[in-house]
DNA sequence: ACTATCTTTGACTTTCTTTGACTTTGACTT
DNA sequence: AAGTCAAAGTCAAAGAAAGTCAAAGATAGT
């Protein structure tokens, strides 16, 4: 198993055991996951990024620290928390992120996943052949996903 | 025979031992099979699609993979028909006419109509501004959602 | 034989991960 | 207030895998 998935499990389990608020100090949680320092910051960039629903704070100096809040809102206040966050461009990557954070919140299946994320897939659009067009349209349809699931 | 037919029946056999679920590392299994990488791309494009009724996905980088599920379903034969009929262009009207045949066949519900329209309407692919183009578009992504009905 | 389709191959691209050198920030000491 | 040290942050290079595409080779149909 990659490092980086074994830290994201680590994460994952501190969350769940303190009721979704881990913190760490990033070099001694390196030395323990027998990484780099900096990978940490890889890992959460990678899969606890606020597309995901997690609120990473930190602080630097003596001291110094890092907090994952897993964030779960219900219903309606995420989904229109969620609309007000994708701007007018999404790429592959993080329509991904935004739809197994829906997952995880409940509000959609892994069926309802698959069937999204195939319709939006590059090669769904690949009508339309600019790049950028093609975030902006992926972008439009899925808030017209968010809204209707409201 | 051929080298494809020989790199199709080992995925075959490792579906049928596992369950339906196959997981494999390209260049690995490629150097298993005698063959170059690229060649279990062409094995899996021609004989492990969705029309075929697998499930391919993958992952790239360190730690990457392909993992190949084998979907059976009822309503395929339905799903696979209805799929071959929809041309290179679909309007709105054509395309409510679908949803409420899937809808009909017991294949989506009412709440999967109503998303389903909304992503598909005009307003959702109004990024794309030529109307050819949308119904295009439209086309694409209404293809892609019964290739991931199956 | 001619053509269309299917296979095989390999060069090039894209994506994801790992690492480390360098920068910035904050707390504590003097 | 300045200096020191202990964090965390940034960024780019190197590494590891899978994807793409087109050319060349083989096969089958007419």
């Amino acid at each position: 198993m990659l490092i980086s998935e074994k830290i994201a499990r680590m994460i994952e389990q501190m969350l769940e055991e303190q009721n979704g608020i881990a913190e760490i100090q990033r070099n001694d949680f390196a030395n323990r996951c027998g990484c780099v320092p900096s990978q940490i910051n890889y890992v959460l960039s990678s899969r606890f990024s606020k597309q995901h629903g997690y609120i990473v704070e930190s602080r630097r100096g003596g001291g110094g620290y890092i907090k994952i809040t897993r964030v779960r809102m219900q219903g309606r206040e995420y989904l229109m928390h969620l609309f007000a966050s994708v701007g007018n461009s999404l790429d592959i990557q993080s329509l991904r992120a935004y739809l197994l954070s829906l997952l995880e919140n409940g509000i959609i299946s892994e069926g309802h996943l698959k069937i999204f994320s195939a319709m939006l897939s590059d090669s769904a659009l690949s009508a339309e052949s600019d790049r950028n067009m093609r975030d902006t349209l992926r972008a439009d349809i899925f808030k017209t996903l968010i809204l209707s699931l409201m």
